[in-house]
DNA sequence: TCGGACGCTATTGTATACAAACTGTGCTGG
DNA sequence: CCAGCACAGTTTGTATACAATAGCGTCCGA
């Protein structure tokens, strides 16, 4: 995408993620246009696509507004999250490159760093946890699951400041991404997608028993 | 979407699972704007979306041209539609309305008359399948889900004409769905899974076998 | 006081004009 | 003859102006 288009998407998608524009609230092109420092053509772009990942909705007669999920809607972008990205490890098993595996490992050792020291530098874990996620994505070569992944993995971010991470949970995560790593060297297909579909669940819960909304 | 965007989508698409806009062929906003009598706004709008559904790709340096998907491709498309719309099937099972249950049900039974006569109704099997499929993926009620299927639930239909429905095919088609009403009916959620899944991998296979450049 | 119709305003939709970026070609110098 | 550069033409990106439409408030009458 272009710069001022991609410069708006990512402004407003800020804007939704923060909090600072609430769910339900108005968005007007103009005035997005205004916080963006571009006029309402990229502004309007960046909105569509923006309604297309559900970010925002339309309410009634073409307005738009922030959209407004309660917990059901996140349990099913988790379960879809899980599904999709099973699916995509089960895929990364079978095609993986000896590179890409060495990404996900030197990527995983980071994340151990991170949460090595006395106070757990949970930025760079999430910095590292979402390249990781990237890394396998990707390895699975599949444009269509990348596309719709990309929106499902962003979208729970939204309350992630409510979120309390112990270490209990981030040294399991890097546990169960070590046995990723396993189940790829070994191109073993159905292990790759239990140990993703039990990640992102696991993940799942702990996000629900860390949200005081959900 | 309003007016002209959205005539600028379907005469687009039109072109593009027609065939009349061959794989690869690069498309510039101006022609498109021409063709569909609109100016550029419009069908740049309308370019975004295919964008996003996969329709058309940017090659390079900005210039999109019409996707060109090889048999890899469809099959991963048949592949995370039969994950996802089984899914809504299941979603389905649990949640789906007695007014639905009776649309599906009479759409069947529409389905059995577009397949009994001496000439098999291929034009409106199809148009009452997609509908059995729409209401099905409705009553999952899922936004999210709905709108990750439009696009993969559209696009093996490119080749559509290529492909030769026999009876055989239509009617083991038709005794699925209402293997899935009794899913439904009974409240099944795994039963109502099964049975998608294996509707849609069946139809990827007859498909794939119909179609010669699969 | 309530209801309805009218007109105003805010917001979105579309067209067009202009700017920037890329492509391909032809020229020039080595 | 080839490499590289410059320029022209094409295409996309952005801004702005104008059109259409929906919401809302007000005013008038019953």
């Amino acid at each position: 995408m272009s710069k001022a288009s991609e410069r708006a998407y990512a402004e407003i998608r800020g804007l939704i993620l923060s909090g600072d524009a609430p769910p339900g609230s108005p968005l007007t092109e103009e005035a997005l246009a205004d916080i963006c420092g571009v006029s309402r053509t990229p502004v309007r772009e960046a909105l569509r696509r923006l309604e297309a990942e559900l970010y925002v909705v339309r309410s009634d007669s073409q307005r738009l507004c922030v959209a407004d999920w309660n917990s059901e809607d996140l349990a099913e972008m988790f379960t879809l999250r899980a599904m999709l990205e099973a699916h995509a490890a089960a895929r990364a098993a079978s095609r993986i490159t000896p590179q890409a595996l060495d990404a996900l490992r030197t990527c995983n050792a980071r994340i151990a760093d991170a949460i090595a020291g006395a106070e757990a530098d949970v930025a760079s874990f999430l910095a590292e946890n979402r390249l990781f996620h990237e890394i396998t994505i990707a390895a699975a070569d599949s444009p269509r699951l990348a596309t719709m992944l990309a929106a499902l993995v962003e979208q729970p971010v939204v309350r992630r400041t409510a979120a309390r991470y112990n270490r209990t949970e981030l040294a399991r995560s890097a546990h169960e991404h070590a046995e990723l790593i396993q189940a790829f060297a070994a191109r073993d297909i159905e292990w790759a997608r239990a140990v993703m579909t039990g990640h992102i669940r696991r993940a799942f819960h702990a996000f629900s028993a860390a949200d005081p909304l959900a």
